[in-house]
DNA sequence: TGATATAGCACCAGATGAGTGCTATATATT
DNA sequence: AATATATAGCACTCATCTGGTGCTATATCA
């Protein structure tokens, strides 16, 4: 099993170095991409999505850049992944009647006897993301600070 | 993010249907296959790997089929998915250093900011998902017991 | 006007999951 | 002994998704 995407990944590290700069000052994400040695044309979308997602504040033209839009303690590893690479799922519906696999329709139930409970456990995973700040990834000191 | 696989999903199912067979009855891969609507091909290979990870006994031949090989208790979550796909990881390492995401290198650390805080949270993930037994999935009544 | 940097696309390639098929082996029935 | 049933163990295809690239447009500073 694995939880979250590289992409997001990216992000998290994105996250981390603009928290790291004096306030309000900006970063390109050449910058970033080369610190961090991560392809320069994938980390320009990674901070694009994160402009979009309203994370970071983007700056156009020339000394341009990106700089933090949001405290960090605000915003929670649920809503970051949730953001950047949909809803958080701990399973996805397994019927073959939809093929949606976001529905969960009365026919799924009846034909997963687990459909309830892993849903249940999903909600609680969630929970569990939900709890979790960026504020505590970013700054190690913080990290299990609340369980 | 999605946390099982489909296959995991379709496990969970068999475990089910088996933990509600009077104790020591067999049930075939086709029947259960039938009784949810999954490929019956499909569910065979589940089966096997029930077996091969030692999940369901198997008897084979005529009137052969499955039976639970463990009590459903003594199954956890994150035992369960690890055997069927793998170790339970939060997000994969970042590096473009090294070709092996599972490694941890000083150096991966150097270029990763987030590291072990991400590190650490994927324990505490591990860490639920090891207090979630497939008891608690099986039966609905015993979800959110513990918590 | 030119250089820099983001915005917004569309696109390709590799990996992984979902699903199928075939052959061998074990067992119960006839 | 022969047949039917059911698992064991492969190998393989196909679809989807992620990782990653490229191009064009737009905004800003010098």
């Amino acid at each position: 099993m694995m939880g979250l995407t590289k992409k997001t990944g990216y992000g998290l590290t994105a996250m981390a170095h603009l928290a790291h700069l004096p306030q309000g000052q900006l970063a390109t994400a050449r910058e970033i991409a080369h610190q961090y040695e991560i392809p320069q044309a994938l980390m320009m979308n990674v901070m694009k999505r994160l402009a979009a997602a309203g994370y970071v504040e983007s700056v156009r033209g020339a000394h341009g850049g990106y700089r933090l839009a949001k405290h960090l303690s605000d915003v929670t590893l649920e809503e970051f992944s949730t953001r950047l690479e949909g809803p958080v799922r701990l399973a996805a519906c397994i019927s073959h009647v939809t093929g949606d696999s976001t529905a969960c329709t009365q026919a799924n139930q009846m034909l997963c006897p687990v459909h309830d409970p892993v849903h249940r456990v999903q909600r609680r995973l969630q929970d569990f993301l939900k709890r979790v700040t960026l504020a505590e990834i970013v700054d190690p000191a913080l990290t299990g600070a609340r369980e």
